[in-house]
DNA sequence: TTAATTTCTTGTCATTTGTCAAGAAAACTC
DNA sequence: GAGTTTTCTTGACAAATGACAAGAAATTAA
């Protein structure tokens, strides 16, 4: 196949530019193809997460369940990221969430002992490794700002402007307890914003 | 000063068991002494942080104001852990927080230009820091989840057992907009608990 | 194309939790 | 140690949001 991967070395190019495309190529190659249904799950709560998973297409979210029974949707990940569950991946724990495939997904993955062997073996990776931390640690930090100095309309809004994807492809269930509210209100809110 | 620093070597011996005794003290040494008087900040609003920052004795946090101008505490510092501000400090941005001083606070830092050039020179503190982001990453999506699947009641019966220096040294609003309530609703959790 | 299922909208109602206020208790300050 | 300030408790009340339900719309499947 021509251009496989291709998205995956672009990817790993723009996260540690200064690298080079050898050691870029050798990591390439340790991914491998992985297809995900939607609905089917990459990380199932229980169980331990070892996929470090490059999505390259399609949508994915992780969620849990609160006090009360309700499906919450923490994050949702989109086309060109690494999705992962940080804390059962590095401390080797059984997962607290579910990551699932929101519409059909493709992507690359690495297995935990080869990504762990990798770790070891190349300085390159490791700086990989680090860049996608901290990227993904600031995103968390974002969020979790956003949740206490935004109103659920101002993050609905922020939503539609910079991450429509999500907006087309995600039931409103879903995004709506991303945002922090029940369907209800933000079908209310939609309507609000549509009067205007 | 004999045993200066002695609690900032232990904890990197212990984030980094396998390094060489020699490799730490040369990190250790790069660390400055600061005090921070209660009440006082470590990182403001708008402003760059700059500091990596090991607290050594005191209790720390991390707050910022919701829609409704509240200040709401996002995060409790204990002694003998890394305090700083990931986005602001990696992102070279102006922070969104505040982080302040409990109560009258001690420990040792490193400005970050410092800080970078020792992570370019010195693979043992690569890995230092590395550790941090995990533990951090962790730490803070563990608190994420409790948010959701616990209720106040038993998020402060959980503060009670596992960190109850916060309980003796932060005031109960802090305390109370830390657990995502009023300070009114956590005094009526209070008196429920002594009544059992 | 029709039937079945899922998703979305909107109404009503109840409940939780916050707001405000006032007094008690505790902690500082001089 | 007296006074001042901050912190904590508790009551009454209001308001926002969620729960529930029912119907409309859209999507999927057969």
């Amino acid at each position: 196949m021509i251009n496989e991967k291709q998205d995956l070395t672009e990817f790993i190019k723009n996260i540690i530019p200064d690298s080079s495309i050898s050691s870029i190529q050798t990591i390439v190659d340790l991914f491998q193809y992985k297809k995900i249904k939607k609905g089917d799950l990459l990380v199932v709560k229980g169980c331990f997460s070892d996929d470090y998973f490059f999505l390259s297409k399609g949508l994915m979210r992780t969620y849990l369940y609160d006090v009360n029974a309700n499906e919450i949707t923490t994050d949702f990940h989109t086309a060109k990221n690494i999705v992962f569950e940080v804390t059962s991946f590095f401390k080797r724990t059984q997962s607290q969430v579910y990551i699932q495939a929101v519409i059909d997904c493709e992507g690359y993955y690495i297995p935990y002992e080869q990504l762990n062997s990798l770790f070891h073996e190349m300085p390159t990776f490791r700086d990989f490794g680090r860049a996608i931390l901290v990227k993904e640690f600031i995103a968390s930090k974002e969020r979790t700002i956003s949740m206490i100095n935004q109103t659920a309309e101002q993050r609905y809004s922020h939503l539609v402007k910079s991450n429509s994807e999500i907006l087309l492809s995600a039931p409103l269930k879903q995004i709506a307890s991303y945002l922090g509210i029940t369907d209800s209100t933000l079908s209310r809110i939609r309507r609000d914003f549509s009067k205007i």
